[in-house]
DNA sequence: GAGCACTGC
């Protein structure tokens, strides 16, 4: 087993060791496959002029390698005939035409590519291949399900470059995209990043030879924005369309208009479950194609009974297991750390107590999830603990795992799967404004998806904790979509800027409530990203541009008027890392707490965020001097790492869009002035995240209020607030057992009605102590103006000395 | 007094 993430790449074989896996699979179903073509003998290949053949054969497949401006711009009719011959020469499955050289470089093929092209006509969808190519003459778009192990993911984007198409190959995660193109270039026995490339954030793998290229669903939502048609493809497959994320959702309804208007490109949803029913009806008249998968049958056990706790209850059944079953890992889906960590201590407990012979059988019991450092990780894919007896029994792994050993890992070797039928979820609010992650039932096809877990390597056992009828009648079919759980700010701003203008009508598969998507655009003419009248402005298209959450793109956009994008670029890079940025380990925090204290900064999080990032990045990127500081400090790598990358793509981003220097601070303000004027930057973007101190409950906990919403709310835990200031601005409300805010910086009460007055407008806002305050403020604000009028009236009745400079009014940002 | 999982030219 590989000390890595491994892939659902199906039964094939990456390596020798595999190969024997395989054998065993193969002789259990049999299937009727056409003995592969006799690869050609050596002399045959290299006779002259053999190579001038290839050129013309590579020509006639790939239409795209003569680079002529028919076959470019054509598309549909290059790529007709490249199938049909295909079809005529039904049983090929390579890019070989006939004499031994690829087809896409002209190059003799490898020994290798023998071997693997033997293997993958074994694969289940390689039956389906003639139908598929039929089913794309005759329509634009084709539903595919195929079961785990069907080897669609890898085998029909290659279907469809033998048929001449330039394919693009969307994946919700990165570490898919890159791993599937990797396997699938040497499959295809070409270089990766030449024919055969991958496309995710930082990372493009890419050339102009490239005719398959796998990315994830937001980098192709990306190439649209500059390529609204998708010029750049003949053919695009949405893969894993079942799990709807957020981008295939948009992504499938920006297809269905794009189909229209090219009526040469082709689609193929391609989804491993159930819903393939809806994927039909939504791409009508699309024809619909199922491959059968290639897995080890897993045994369902319900209980008798409901549970009254899942976790006493899975871990009940882990010691169960331990005693009664023969060898084989577990898998347990919980929750969240928490819960896995308690788990983890109580099976570890019970089992010492078994009878012999279940207690000498060596167990390792392991946590897994993704805020794990990957060292600890990386663990659950070693090989199960050895008995310390030459001949003693075989030692098994315990899993205790959230989510993400559903979808993004897979650990081979599991036999028993323990199903507590819950995972936490996000779900949104849009009354409250409020995403939250809720601990709820997952959904059949999930329950599935987690039952196959033990089926990967032999037949294995599903333990469900839950009942059979629960299972029938109250889990629901398929997990909500996340674009029904989302907030849709950024959507609705990357939809406008590819000229969807009518949202309401726009064609998604599961339409959003009207409440949240007036709640986006509610929120982007805020920030002034939408006009009145919900048209993209100037400022909104460049937010559109910078991967962000709209309230940061707007702060940071503000920050370059201010002089400080510098230090916005910073402070937006460290708020993208979902990783935790200070580590508090529980045997060390006062030493940890002790370490972060060094950066706090009396203002509040945003600024802290900008020392540590500041005292980072001033040491040498060499030598590990700055993973040997983060050690030193508590500090977490791998958030300051990822937000090194950001920051730097952000740069990039943000000079392209900005006619003034970008990324670099005013370096004649003055201390104090620089800190507030980048905290007027983020409440350009954040006028809207803004909390009020109730009066006389300082420092008793619950002791704020949310503006406008009057949501009671609490400084996270996590925050670096030592005194409650009247106004704070947050980054973050995060519901869990009561409301918090986390990521606080204390903000002036007159900031907020000179940059903001459009929000903080007194004749539109609900009664309560923030009112009475603002009203005051507004107070002095109008005397303020008044003061300055006269003095500018003043000024200019006398003859100008000091031109402009320096004497500039603080705080000119000019669409507030 | 507390952190499901993904992602972005």
């Amino acid at each position: 087993m590989r000390a890595s993430l491994t892939l659902d790449l199906g039964p094939l074989p990456s390596s020798a060791h595999t190969l024997s896996d395989m054998g065993s699979s193969s002789k259990r179903r049999r299937l009727d496959v056409p003995t592969p073509a006799a690869a050609p003998t050596a002399a045959a290949m290299d006779k002259d002029g053999v190579r001038a053949a290839a050129d013309a054969a590579a020509a006639r497949a790939n239409p795209y390698l003569t680079h002529s401006p028919a076959a470019l711009g054509g598309g549909g009719s290059g790529a007709g005939t490249a199938a049909d011959g295909i079809l005529s020469g039904a049983g090929v499955l390579d890019n070989d035409k006939g004499n031994g050289f690829n087809a896409l470089t002209g190059v003799k093929l490898s020994s290798r590519y023998w071997g693997i092209l033997e293997t993958r006509r074994k694969l289940p969808v390689h039956e389906a291949r003639t139908e598929l190519l039929a089913h794309l003459d005759d329509h634009q778009v084709l539903v595919l399900v195929g079961e785990t192990g069907s080897g669609k993911t890898t085998q029909v984007p290659q279907f469809l470059v033998d048929a001449g198409f330039r394919v693009a190959c969307t994946q919700p995660r990165r570490v898919a995209a890159t791993s599937v193109a990797k396997r699938v270039a040497v499959e295809m026995d070409v270089q990766l990043g030449m024919e055969v490339g991958y496309a995710v954030r930082f990372d493009d793998c890419c050339g102009a030879k490239t005719v398959l290229k796998y990315l994830t669903d937001g980098m192709l939502l990306r190439e649209a924005m500059s390529d609204p048609t998708l010029n750049s493809y003949d053919a695009i497959i949405l893969d894993e369309a079942h799990e709807r994320t957020l981008s295939t959702d948009v992504l499938m309804g920006l297809l269905k208009d794009v189909l229209r208007r090219r009526t040469d490109l082709k689609l193929i949803v391609m989804s491993a479950t159930l819903d393939a029913g809806k994927f039909q009806e939504y791409f009508t008249g699309a024809p619909l194609m199922k491959v059968p998968g290639r897995v080890f049958p897993v045994s369902i056990r319900y209980t008798p009974r409901p549970v009254d706790n899942y976790v006493d209850a899975a871990v009940e059944q882990v010691v169960k297991i331990v005693a009664d079953q023969p060898p084989g890992d577990v898998l347990v889906f919980l929750t969240g750390e928490e819960e896995i960590d308690e788990a983890c201590r109580r099976i570890r407990d019970d089992i010492r107590y078994l009878p012999p012979p279940a207690c000498n059988f060596p167990v390792a019991v392991l946590p897994l999830y993704a805020s794990l450092p990957p060292r600890e990780q990386a663990k659950v894919f070693d090989d199960p603990p050895r008995s310390r007896l030459p001949d003693g029994p075989v030692g098994r792994k315990i899993i205790c795992a959230t989510n993400v050993a559903e979808t993004s890992l897979t650990i081979d070797g599991v036999v028993y799967v323990v199903d507590t039928g819950f995972s936490k979820q996000k779900v949104y609010n849009p009354r409250a404004r409020v995403e939250s992650l809720l601990v709820s039932p997952i959904s059949r096809a999930s329950a599935k998806q987690r039952a196959g877990r033990a089926g990967r390597t032999r037949p294995g056992t599903c333990y469900r904790l839950y009942t059979e009828s629960a299972f029938a009648s109250e889990l629901k079919e398929a997990t909500y979509p996340e674009i029904l759980r989302s907030n849709l700010g950024n959507v609705v701003l990357q939809l406008k800027k590819l000229n969807v203008n009518d949202l309401v009508h726009f064609d998604f598969m599961d339409p959003p409530a009207p409440e949240t998507l007036m709640r986006a655009l509610e929120l982007l003419n805020y920030l002034h990203a939408l006009s009145d009248e919900g048209d993209l402005t100037k400022l909104g298209a460049s937010m559109a541009e910078l991967p962000l959450p709209p309230e940061l793109s707007a702060a940071l956009l503000a920050s370059v008027e201010l002089g400080v994008s510098g230090a916005l670029l910073t402070i937006a890079a460290m708020l993208s890392s979902t990783a935790n940025v200070f580590l508090r380990p529980k045997a060390d925090r006062a030493r940890a707490d002790a370490a972060r204290r060094r950066f706090e900064h009396t203002a509040g999080d945003h600024l802290t965020l900008l020392r540590t990032f500041n005292a980072y990045s001033a040491l040498s990127s060499k030598d590990n001097a700055r993973d040997r500081w983060c050690w030193d400090n508590y500090v977490n790598p791998r958030a300051l790492q990822s937000a090194t990358s950001v920051r730097a793509q952000l740069a990039r981003v943000l000079s392209k869009l900005s006619d003034k220097p970008a990324g670099v601070d005013d370096s004649t303000l003055r201390e104090a002035e620089y800190d507030d004027r980048v905290l007027k930057a983020l409440l350009s973007g954040f006028f809207m995240q803004v909390a009020h101190r109730q009066a006389g409950k300082a420092g008793s906990g619950g002791g704020y209020l949310t503006v406008k919403d009057h949501q009671l709310v609490a400084l996270h835990p996590g925050c670096g607030l030592t005194r409650s200031p009247d106004w704070v601005m947050y980054n973050e409300f995060v519901l869990t057992k009561r409301n918090f805010i986390r990521t606080v910086t204390e903000v002036r009460g007159p900031w907020l009605v000179e940059l903001a007055p459009h929000y903080y407008d007194m004749t539109n806002f609900p009664e309560g102590a923030a009112k009475e305050d603002l009203k005051v403020l507004y107070r002095r604000h109008e005397r303020k103006m008044a003061r300055d009028k006269v003095e500018r009236a003043e000024e200019e009745g006398r003859p100008r000395k000091d031109k402009g400079k320096g004497r500039k009014k603080h705080g000119s940002s000019s669409r507030a």
